[in-house]
DNA sequence: TGTACATCAGTGAACGCGCGTTCACTGATGTAC
DNA sequence: TGTACATCAGTGAACGCGCGTTCACTGATGTAC
Protein backbone atom coordinates (compact mmCIF):
# COMPACT_ATOMS: atom_id res chain seq x y z
CA UNK A 1 0.00 0.00 0.00
CA UNK A 2 1.15 3.18 -0.68
CA UNK A 3 -0.78 4.55 1.93
CA UNK A 4 1.91 2.78 4.82
CA UNK A 5 4.76 3.97 3.07
CA UNK A 6 3.14 7.53 2.72
CA UNK A 7 2.28 7.17 6.41
CA UNK A 8 5.47 6.60 7.52
CA UNK A 9 6.80 10.25 7.48
CA UNK A 10 4.21 10.71 10.17
CA UNK A 11 4.53 6.89 11.96
CA UNK A 12 4.87 6.95 15.59
CA UNK A 13 2.07 5.82 18.24
CA UNK A 14 -0.31 7.63 15.98
CA UNK A 15 -0.36 6.35 12.19
CA UNK A 16 -1.93 9.34 10.51
CA UNK A 17 -3.98 8.01 8.21
CA UNK A 18 -5.70 4.59 9.23
CA UNK A 19 -9.31 5.41 8.05
CA UNK A 20 -7.85 5.87 4.18
CA UNK A 21 -5.26 2.62 5.26
CA UNK A 22 -7.92 0.42 6.33
CA UNK A 23 -10.14 0.61 3.34
CA UNK A 24 -7.13 0.11 1.12
CA UNK A 25 -6.95 -3.08 3.49
CA UNK A 26 -10.21 -4.23 3.17
CA UNK A 27 -9.83 -3.81 -0.85
CA UNK A 28 -6.91 -6.08 -1.00
CA UNK A 29 -8.62 -8.80 0.82
CA UNK A 30 -11.85 -8.73 -1.07
CA UNK A 31 -10.30 -8.70 -4.19
CA UNK A 32 -8.44 -11.82 -2.58
CA UNK A 33 -10.97 -13.24 -1.19
CA UNK A 34 -14.51 -12.30 -1.60
CA UNK A 35 -16.64 -9.72 0.42
CA UNK A 36 -16.67 -13.01 2.60
CA UNK A 37 -13.46 -13.05 3.28
CA UNK A 38 -12.94 -9.62 4.88
CA UNK A 39 -12.65 -8.94 8.20
CA UNK A 40 -12.16 -6.08 10.52
CA UNK A 41 -9.15 -8.11 12.39
CA UNK A 42 -7.64 -8.77 9.44
CA UNK A 43 -8.04 -5.24 8.09
CA UNK A 44 -6.26 -4.33 11.25
CA UNK A 45 -3.59 -6.59 11.03
CA UNK A 46 -2.59 -5.85 7.54
CA UNK A 47 -2.68 -2.22 8.68
CA UNK A 48 -0.34 -2.56 11.17
CA UNK A 49 -2.63 -1.88 14.06
CA UNK A 50 -4.14 -3.31 17.00
CA UNK A 51 -7.36 -4.72 17.25
CA UNK A 52 -9.00 -2.21 18.89
CA UNK A 53 -7.86 0.40 16.81
CA UNK A 54 -10.59 0.13 13.96
CA UNK A 55 -13.71 1.39 16.03
CA UNK A 56 -11.95 4.73 16.27
CA UNK A 57 -13.10 4.66 12.80
CA UNK A 58 -16.05 2.66 11.67
CA UNK A 59 -18.72 1.58 14.11
CA UNK A 60 -18.10 -2.04 12.82
CA UNK A 61 -17.48 -4.01 9.80
CA UNK A 62 -20.63 -3.13 7.82
CA UNK A 63 -19.79 0.19 8.25
CA UNK A 64 -16.18 -0.27 6.81
CA UNK A 65 -17.95 -2.10 4.11
CA UNK A 66 -20.51 1.10 3.12
CA UNK A 67 -17.67 3.01 3.20
CA UNK A 68 -15.74 1.21 0.34
CA UNK A 69 -18.94 0.74 -1.85
CA UNK A 70 -19.91 4.57 -1.60
CA UNK A 71 -15.81 5.39 -2.34
CA UNK A 72 -16.60 2.49 -4.84
CA UNK A 73 -19.22 4.84 -6.58
CA UNK A 74 -17.68 7.93 -6.36
CA UNK A 75 -14.77 6.62 -8.20
CA UNK A 76 -16.93 4.96 -10.62
CA UNK A 77 -18.94 8.00 -11.50
CA UNK A 78 -15.64 10.15 -12.01
CA UNK A 79 -14.75 7.13 -14.64
CA UNK A 80 -18.19 7.40 -16.11
CA UNK A 81 -18.48 11.14 -16.36
CA UNK A 82 -14.37 10.98 -17.97
CA UNK A 83 -15.11 9.06 -20.42
CA UNK A 84 -18.71 10.57 -21.87
CA UNK A 85 -16.93 14.04 -21.76
CA UNK A 86 -19.98 15.79 -22.23
CA UNK A 87 -20.90 13.87 -25.25
CA UNK A 88 -17.56 14.89 -26.80
CA UNK A 89 -16.19 14.42 -29.79
CA UNK A 90 -19.92 13.01 -30.69
CA UNK A 91 -22.84 11.39 -28.40
CA UNK A 92 -22.91 8.07 -29.79
CA UNK A 93 -19.17 7.38 -29.80
CA UNK A 94 -19.21 9.18 -26.53
CA UNK A 95 -21.54 6.92 -25.09
CA UNK A 96 -19.55 3.70 -26.54
CA UNK A 97 -17.11 4.70 -24.58
CA UNK A 98 -18.94 5.37 -21.42
CA UNK A 99 -19.67 1.73 -21.97
CA UNK A 100 -16.27 0.68 -22.32
CA UNK A 101 -15.06 2.33 -18.95
CA UNK A 102 -18.27 0.11 -17.16
CA UNK A 103 -16.62 -3.00 -18.04
CA UNK A 104 -13.43 -1.34 -17.30
CA UNK A 105 -14.11 -0.70 -13.91
CA UNK A 106 -15.77 -3.71 -13.42
CA UNK A 107 -12.42 -5.58 -14.44
CA UNK A 108 -9.78 -3.51 -12.69
CA UNK A 109 -11.61 -2.80 -9.82
CA UNK A 110 -13.52 -6.30 -8.98
CA UNK A 111 -13.12 -5.53 -5.36
CA UNK A 112 -14.98 -2.46 -5.43
CA UNK A 113 -17.35 -4.00 -7.97
CA UNK A 114 -18.56 -6.37 -6.05
CA UNK A 115 -18.64 -4.20 -2.36
CA UNK A 116 -20.81 -1.57 -4.65
CA UNK A 117 -23.25 -4.52 -6.19
CA UNK A 118 -22.61 -8.14 -4.40
CA UNK A 119 -22.37 -7.06 -0.59
CA UNK A 120 -25.75 -7.62 -0.42
CA UNK A 121 -25.51 -4.13 1.08
CA UNK A 122 -28.93 -2.09 0.83
CA UNK A 123 -29.07 0.79 -1.53
CA UNK A 124 -30.63 3.01 0.89
CA UNK A 125 -28.11 1.88 3.81
CA UNK A 126 -26.95 5.31 4.09
CA UNK A 127 -27.34 8.21 2.23
CA UNK A 128 -24.31 8.81 1.12
CA UNK A 129 -24.40 5.98 -0.49
CA UNK A 130 -27.28 6.60 -2.35
CA UNK A 131 -26.24 9.58 -3.43
CA UNK A 132 -22.96 8.22 -5.18
CA UNK A 133 -24.65 5.11 -6.51
CA UNK A 134 -27.36 8.27 -8.38
CA UNK A 135 -24.32 10.05 -9.21
CA UNK A 136 -22.71 7.12 -11.48
CA UNK A 137 -25.98 6.07 -12.58
CA UNK A 138 -27.12 9.99 -13.74
CA UNK A 139 -24.02 9.81 -16.46
CA UNK A 140 -26.36 7.60 -18.49
CA UNK A 141 -28.95 9.30 -17.74
CA UNK A 142 -27.55 12.12 -18.73
CA UNK A 143 -26.12 10.11 -22.13
CA UNK A 144 -29.22 7.99 -23.09
CA UNK A 145 -31.47 12.26 -22.46
CA UNK A 146 -28.65 13.67 -25.28
CA UNK A 147 -28.90 10.82 -27.44
CA UNK A 148 -32.94 10.95 -27.17
CA UNK A 149 -32.64 14.34 -27.98
CA UNK A 150 -32.01 13.69 -31.49
CA UNK A 151 -34.89 11.73 -32.05
CA UNK A 152 -38.40 13.83 -33.19
CA UNK A 153 -40.42 14.43 -30.34
CA UNK A 154 -43.17 11.70 -31.85
CA UNK A 155 -40.94 8.63 -31.74
CA UNK A 156 -38.55 10.37 -28.68
CA UNK A 157 -39.12 7.27 -26.47
CA UNK A 158 -38.71 8.27 -22.42
CA UNK A 159 -35.09 8.76 -21.56
CA UNK A 160 -35.88 7.22 -18.32
CA UNK A 161 -35.96 3.97 -20.15
CA UNK A 162 -33.36 4.08 -22.16
CA UNK A 163 -30.74 4.56 -19.53
CA UNK A 164 -32.01 1.86 -17.92
CA UNK A 165 -31.59 -0.58 -21.09
CA UNK A 166 -28.46 0.53 -21.46
CA UNK A 167 -27.33 0.58 -18.12
CA UNK A 168 -28.92 -3.52 -17.32
CA UNK A 169 -26.91 -4.28 -20.63
CA UNK A 170 -23.55 -3.25 -19.85
CA UNK A 171 -24.35 -4.13 -15.75
CA UNK A 172 -25.00 -7.57 -17.65
CA UNK A 173 -22.03 -8.15 -19.48
CA UNK A 174 -19.47 -6.73 -17.14
CA UNK A 175 -20.92 -8.75 -14.18
CA UNK A 176 -20.99 -11.76 -16.24
CA UNK A 177 -17.79 -11.69 -18.56
CA UNK A 178 -15.90 -9.07 -17.87
CA UNK A 179 -15.63 -9.15 -13.85
CA UNK A 180 -11.55 -9.32 -12.86
CA UNK A 181 -11.98 -12.33 -10.42
CA UNK A 182 -12.31 -15.83 -10.58
CA UNK A 183 -16.38 -15.65 -11.02
CA UNK A 184 -15.62 -14.71 -14.77
CA UNK A 185 -17.42 -16.59 -17.48
CA UNK A 186 -15.38 -17.30 -20.74
CA UNK A 187 -16.60 -15.42 -23.69
CA UNK A 188 -15.76 -15.50 -28.09
CA UNK A 189 -15.09 -12.40 -27.67
CA UNK A 190 -13.95 -8.81 -26.45
CA UNK A 191 -16.82 -8.04 -24.17
CA UNK A 192 -16.07 -4.77 -25.36
CA UNK A 193 -17.34 -5.64 -28.68
CA UNK A 194 -20.34 -7.48 -27.23
CA UNK A 195 -21.18 -4.54 -25.40
CA UNK A 196 -20.76 -1.93 -28.75
CA UNK A 197 -22.59 -4.40 -30.65
CA UNK A 198 -25.45 -4.62 -28.74
CA UNK A 199 -25.82 -0.96 -28.03
CA UNK A 200 -25.36 -0.21 -31.56
CA UNK A 201 -28.50 -3.05 -32.54
CA UNK A 202 -30.13 -1.22 -29.26
CA UNK A 203 -29.81 2.32 -30.64
CA UNK A 204 -31.16 1.66 -34.05
CA UNK A 205 -34.34 -0.18 -32.34
CA UNK A 206 -34.84 3.72 -31.32
CA UNK A 207 -34.39 4.82 -34.59
CA UNK A 208 -30.84 5.66 -34.01
CA UNK A 209 -29.71 4.16 -36.77
CA UNK A 210 -25.78 3.62 -37.98
CA UNK A 211 -24.84 7.05 -40.49
CA UNK A 212 -26.86 9.05 -38.59
CA UNK A 213 -24.63 8.78 -35.64
CA UNK A 214 -21.72 10.24 -37.56
CA UNK B 1 -38.96 -27.85 5.41
CA UNK B 2 -40.41 -30.28 3.87
CA UNK B 3 -37.91 -32.63 4.48
CA UNK B 4 -38.02 -32.84 7.75
CA UNK B 5 -41.56 -33.81 7.51
CA UNK B 6 -40.99 -36.23 4.80
CA UNK B 7 -38.09 -37.92 6.77
CA UNK B 8 -39.75 -38.37 9.92
CA UNK B 9 -41.04 -41.69 8.50
CA UNK B 10 -38.13 -42.95 8.61
CA UNK B 11 -36.14 -40.66 11.28
CA UNK B 12 -34.34 -42.26 14.17
CA UNK B 13 -30.37 -42.32 14.18
CA UNK B 14 -29.97 -42.13 10.80
CA UNK B 15 -31.95 -39.08 8.99
CA UNK B 16 -32.83 -40.92 5.82
CA UNK B 17 -32.26 -37.54 3.64
CA UNK B 18 -29.66 -35.73 5.26
CA UNK B 19 -28.47 -34.42 1.95
CA UNK B 20 -31.39 -32.95 0.95
CA UNK B 21 -32.08 -31.69 3.92
CA UNK B 22 -28.58 -29.62 4.48
CA UNK B 23 -29.16 -27.96 0.79
CA UNK B 24 -31.98 -26.55 1.71
CA UNK B 25 -31.00 -25.48 4.84
CA UNK B 26 -28.32 -23.81 3.09
CA UNK B 27 -31.03 -22.44 1.16
CA UNK B 28 -32.57 -20.99 4.18
CA UNK B 29 -29.31 -19.61 5.53
CA UNK B 30 -28.59 -17.77 2.22
CA UNK B 31 -31.63 -16.54 1.87
CA UNK B 32 -31.74 -14.90 5.21
CA UNK B 33 -28.52 -14.01 5.38
CA UNK B 34 -26.52 -14.03 2.47
CA UNK B 35 -23.47 -16.40 0.70
CA UNK B 36 -21.78 -15.71 3.17
CA UNK B 37 -23.93 -16.35 6.57
CA UNK B 38 -24.44 -19.58 5.75
CA UNK B 39 -21.68 -22.02 7.74
CA UNK B 40 -21.63 -25.49 8.06
CA UNK B 41 -22.34 -25.84 11.97
CA UNK B 42 -25.74 -23.65 11.27
CA UNK B 43 -26.43 -25.81 8.28
CA UNK B 44 -26.03 -28.78 10.74
CA UNK B 45 -27.66 -27.48 13.17
CA UNK B 46 -30.63 -26.39 11.14
CA UNK B 47 -30.82 -30.35 9.90
CA UNK B 48 -30.99 -31.31 13.51
CA UNK B 49 -27.63 -33.20 13.18
CA UNK B 50 -24.36 -33.51 14.68
CA UNK B 51 -21.86 -30.67 13.18
CA UNK B 52 -19.71 -34.06 11.92
CA UNK B 53 -22.64 -35.40 10.30
CA UNK B 54 -22.11 -33.12 6.69
CA UNK B 55 -18.78 -34.54 6.32
CA UNK B 56 -20.60 -37.69 5.20
CA UNK B 57 -21.96 -36.49 2.15
CA UNK B 58 -19.74 -33.20 1.47
CA UNK B 59 -16.00 -32.50 0.99
CA UNK B 60 -16.50 -29.38 2.58
CA UNK B 61 -18.69 -25.79 2.73
CA UNK B 62 -17.57 -24.92 -0.59
CA UNK B 63 -18.74 -27.92 -1.93
CA UNK B 64 -22.10 -28.11 -0.50
CA UNK B 65 -21.79 -24.18 -2.02
CA UNK B 66 -21.19 -25.67 -5.45
CA UNK B 67 -24.21 -28.18 -4.96
CA UNK B 68 -26.57 -25.12 -4.33
CA UNK B 69 -25.44 -23.35 -7.17
CA UNK B 70 -25.78 -26.47 -9.63
CA UNK B 71 -28.88 -27.45 -8.44
CA UNK B 72 -29.99 -23.46 -9.15
CA UNK B 73 -29.07 -23.69 -12.49
CA UNK B 74 -31.08 -26.85 -13.29
CA UNK B 75 -33.92 -25.73 -11.91
CA UNK B 76 -33.64 -22.25 -13.68
CA UNK B 77 -32.80 -24.34 -17.04
CA UNK B 78 -36.28 -25.91 -16.27
CA UNK B 79 -37.77 -23.15 -15.47
CA UNK B 80 -36.71 -20.52 -18.73
CA UNK B 81 -37.33 -24.42 -20.82
CA UNK B 82 -40.84 -24.05 -19.97
CA UNK B 83 -41.41 -20.26 -20.69
CA UNK B 84 -39.97 -20.62 -23.93
CA UNK B 85 -41.92 -24.17 -24.67
CA UNK B 86 -40.40 -24.77 -27.98
CA UNK B 87 -41.11 -21.32 -29.67
CA UNK B 88 -44.37 -21.68 -28.66
CA UNK B 89 -47.56 -20.32 -29.33
CA UNK B 90 -45.26 -17.68 -31.31
CA UNK B 91 -41.04 -17.45 -30.99
CA UNK B 92 -41.40 -13.30 -30.52
CA UNK B 93 -43.96 -14.06 -27.57
CA UNK B 94 -41.98 -17.14 -25.90
CA UNK B 95 -38.97 -15.45 -26.14
CA UNK B 96 -40.88 -12.71 -24.09
CA UNK B 97 -41.85 -15.13 -21.37
CA UNK B 98 -38.85 -16.42 -21.21
CA UNK B 99 -37.51 -13.04 -19.90
CA UNK B 100 -40.37 -13.02 -17.48
CA UNK B 101 -39.21 -16.53 -16.35
CA UNK B 102 -35.72 -15.08 -15.87
CA UNK B 103 -37.01 -12.25 -13.45
CA UNK B 104 -39.17 -14.45 -11.35
CA UNK B 105 -36.68 -16.60 -10.76
CA UNK B 106 -34.71 -14.23 -9.59
CA UNK B 107 -37.27 -12.52 -7.73
CA UNK B 108 -38.56 -15.52 -6.19
CA UNK B 109 -35.20 -17.51 -5.36
CA UNK B 110 -32.67 -15.30 -4.39
CA UNK B 111 -30.55 -17.67 -2.53
CA UNK B 112 -30.11 -19.57 -5.69
CA UNK B 113 -29.51 -16.84 -7.77
CA UNK B 114 -27.04 -15.35 -4.93
CA UNK B 115 -25.31 -19.12 -5.21
CA UNK B 116 -25.43 -19.37 -8.98
CA UNK B 117 -24.08 -15.83 -9.95
CA UNK B 118 -22.81 -14.61 -6.67
CA UNK B 119 -20.53 -16.43 -4.38
CA UNK B 120 -17.88 -16.24 -6.33
CA UNK B 121 -17.62 -19.48 -7.92
CA UNK B 122 -15.55 -20.00 -11.10
CA UNK B 123 -18.12 -21.34 -13.19
CA UNK B 124 -15.49 -24.60 -14.28
CA UNK B 125 -15.28 -25.29 -10.47
CA UNK B 126 -17.07 -28.85 -11.28
CA UNK B 127 -18.28 -30.14 -14.38
CA UNK B 128 -21.33 -30.43 -13.49
CA UNK B 129 -22.28 -27.23 -12.51
CA UNK B 130 -21.07 -26.26 -15.34
CA UNK B 131 -22.98 -28.52 -17.63
CA UNK B 132 -25.77 -27.13 -15.93
CA UNK B 133 -25.58 -23.27 -16.11
CA UNK B 134 -24.52 -24.44 -20.33
CA UNK B 135 -28.16 -25.92 -20.51
CA UNK B 136 -29.59 -22.62 -18.94
CA UNK B 137 -28.32 -20.26 -21.33
CA UNK B 138 -29.10 -22.93 -24.26
CA UNK B 139 -32.58 -22.21 -23.98
CA UNK B 140 -31.49 -18.57 -24.40
CA UNK B 141 -29.53 -19.56 -27.04
CA UNK B 142 -32.12 -21.54 -28.96
CA UNK B 143 -34.67 -18.84 -28.44
CA UNK B 144 -32.17 -16.23 -30.20
CA UNK B 145 -31.86 -18.79 -32.92
CA UNK B 146 -35.22 -19.17 -33.71
CA UNK B 147 -36.05 -15.53 -33.96
CA UNK B 148 -32.71 -14.98 -36.25
CA UNK B 149 -33.64 -17.33 -38.67
CA UNK B 150 -36.76 -15.18 -39.50
CA UNK B 151 -34.45 -12.66 -40.94
CA UNK B 152 -33.11 -13.05 -44.89
CA UNK B 153 -29.72 -14.52 -44.82
CA UNK B 154 -27.80 -11.53 -45.80
CA UNK B 155 -28.84 -9.47 -42.88
CA UNK B 156 -29.06 -12.50 -40.09
CA UNK B 157 -26.65 -11.24 -37.00
CA UNK B 158 -24.83 -14.02 -35.24
CA UNK B 159 -27.10 -15.74 -33.16
CA UNK B 160 -24.63 -16.77 -30.30
CA UNK B 161 -23.97 -12.76 -29.88
CA UNK B 162 -28.13 -11.99 -30.07
CA UNK B 163 -28.07 -14.53 -27.20
CA UNK B 164 -25.87 -12.88 -25.17
CA UNK B 165 -27.15 -9.70 -25.45
CA UNK B 166 -30.72 -11.06 -24.08
CA UNK B 167 -28.95 -12.79 -21.58
CA UNK B 168 -27.20 -9.92 -20.60
CA UNK B 169 -29.71 -7.40 -20.18
CA UNK B 170 -32.38 -10.06 -18.93
CA UNK B 171 -28.92 -10.48 -16.15
CA UNK B 172 -28.91 -7.07 -15.69
CA UNK B 173 -32.61 -6.10 -14.93
CA UNK B 174 -33.28 -9.31 -12.74
CA UNK B 175 -29.71 -8.23 -10.55
CA UNK B 176 -30.04 -4.67 -10.36
CA UNK B 177 -34.13 -4.41 -9.87
CA UNK B 178 -35.60 -8.12 -9.86
CA UNK B 179 -33.90 -9.62 -7.00
CA UNK B 180 -35.32 -10.60 -4.50
CA UNK B 181 -33.40 -9.78 -1.49
CA UNK B 182 -32.21 -6.19 0.54
CA UNK B 183 -30.16 -5.53 -2.34
CA UNK B 184 -32.82 -4.74 -5.01
CA UNK B 185 -32.64 -1.08 -6.24
CA UNK B 186 -36.50 0.62 -6.71
CA UNK B 187 -37.35 0.76 -10.88
CA UNK B 188 -40.19 3.43 -11.19
CA UNK B 189 -41.85 0.53 -13.39
CA UNK B 190 -42.35 -3.11 -13.12
CA UNK B 191 -38.78 -4.61 -14.12
CA UNK B 192 -41.21 -7.29 -16.55
CA UNK B 193 -41.91 -4.07 -18.33
CA UNK B 194 -38.65 -2.76 -18.55
CA UNK B 195 -37.08 -5.99 -19.71
CA UNK B 196 -40.18 -6.72 -22.23
CA UNK B 197 -39.57 -2.88 -23.99
CA UNK B 198 -36.09 -3.21 -23.75
CA UNK B 199 -36.34 -6.89 -25.71
CA UNK B 200 -38.85 -4.87 -28.26
CA UNK B 201 -36.16 -2.09 -29.05
CA UNK B 202 -33.07 -4.56 -29.43
CA UNK B 203 -35.16 -7.21 -31.86
CA UNK B 204 -36.27 -3.78 -33.94
CA UNK B 205 -32.82 -3.43 -33.82
CA UNK B 206 -32.11 -6.32 -35.53
CA UNK B 207 -34.93 -6.15 -38.58
CA UNK B 208 -37.27 -8.26 -36.30
CA UNK B 209 -39.57 -5.53 -36.20
CA UNK B 210 -43.33 -5.24 -34.10
CA UNK B 211 -45.85 -6.56 -36.70
CA UNK B 212 -43.37 -8.88 -38.15
CA UNK B 213 -43.91 -10.75 -35.01
CA UNK B 214 -47.53 -11.21 -34.68
C1' DT C 1 7.71 31.64 23.41
C1' DG C 2 6.45 28.47 27.10
C1' DT C 3 3.38 25.87 29.83
C1' DA C 4 -0.99 23.42 31.25
C1' DC C 5 -4.44 20.93 29.85
C1' DA C 6 -8.11 18.81 26.90
C1' DT C 7 -8.70 15.87 23.26
C1' DC C 8 -7.62 12.49 20.11
C1' DA C 9 -5.96 8.09 18.28
C1' DG C 10 -3.75 4.56 19.40
C1' DT C 11 -2.33 0.07 22.81
C1' DG C 12 -2.59 -4.56 24.58
C1' DA C 13 -4.76 -7.77 27.32
C1' DA C 14 -8.77 -10.16 27.93
C1' DC C 15 -13.38 -12.34 27.09
C1' DG C 16 -16.81 -15.36 25.18
C1' DC C 17 -18.20 -17.43 21.02
C1' DG C 18 -18.91 -20.25 17.08
C1' DC C 19 -16.59 -22.37 13.43
C1' DG C 20 -14.23 -26.16 10.99
C1' DT C 21 -12.41 -30.46 11.60
C1' DT C 22 -10.86 -34.99 13.75
C1' DC C 23 -11.62 -39.08 16.17
C1' DA C 24 -13.06 -43.42 17.96
C1' DC C 25 -17.45 -44.93 18.46
C1' DT C 26 -22.18 -47.11 17.52
C1' DG C 27 -26.77 -47.94 15.89
C1' DA C 28 -29.24 -49.19 11.59
C1' DT C 29 -29.45 -51.32 7.15
C1' DG C 30 -28.57 -54.54 3.54
C1' DT C 31 -26.91 -58.93 1.90
C1' DA C 32 -24.80 -63.69 1.49
C1' DC C 33 -25.66 -68.11 2.56
C1' DT D 1 -36.75 -67.75 7.12
C1' DG D 2 -32.84 -66.93 10.15
C1' DT D 3 -28.27 -65.62 11.20
C1' DA D 4 -23.58 -63.47 10.62
C1' DC D 5 -21.32 -59.93 8.99
C1' DA D 6 -19.93 -55.84 6.19
C1' DT D 7 -21.09 -51.36 5.31
C1' DC D 8 -23.15 -47.13 5.96
C1' DA D 9 -24.60 -42.86 8.27
C1' DG D 10 -24.89 -41.02 12.16
C1' DT D 11 -22.94 -39.48 17.40
C1' DG D 12 -20.69 -36.59 20.74
C1' DA D 13 -16.67 -34.97 22.73
C1' DA D 14 -12.73 -32.52 21.87
C1' DC D 15 -9.28 -29.36 19.73
C1' DG D 16 -7.21 -25.15 18.13
C1' DC D 17 -8.26 -20.92 15.98
C1' DG D 18 -9.55 -16.36 14.77
C1' DC D 19 -13.12 -13.18 15.21
C1' DG D 20 -15.62 -9.22 17.27
C1' DT D 21 -15.77 -6.39 21.04
C1' DT D 22 -14.70 -4.19 25.67
C1' DC D 23 -11.77 -1.96 28.80
C1' DA D 24 -8.70 0.96 31.28
C1' DC D 25 -4.76 2.83 29.70
C1' DT D 26 -1.26 6.10 27.43
C1' DG D 27 1.42 8.60 24.10
C1' DA D 28 0.93 12.44 20.77
C1' DT D 29 -1.20 16.58 19.19
C1' DG D 30 -3.38 20.97 19.33
C1' DT D 31 -4.75 25.06 21.70
C1' DA D 32 -5.65 28.73 25.29
C1' DC D 33 -3.48 31.97 27.80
Amino acid sequence: MSWSRQGRKRRGYHHGNLRETLIAAALDLIAEKGPAGFTFAEAARLAGVSPAAPYRHFRDRDALMADVARRGFERFAAELARAWDEGRPEPFEALQNTGRAYLAFARTEPAYFTAMFEAQLPPDLDPELARAADQAFAVVRQASETLCARLPKPTRPPSLMVSLHVWAMAHGIATLFARGDAARRALPMPPEDLLEAGLLVYLGGLGLGGDQNR
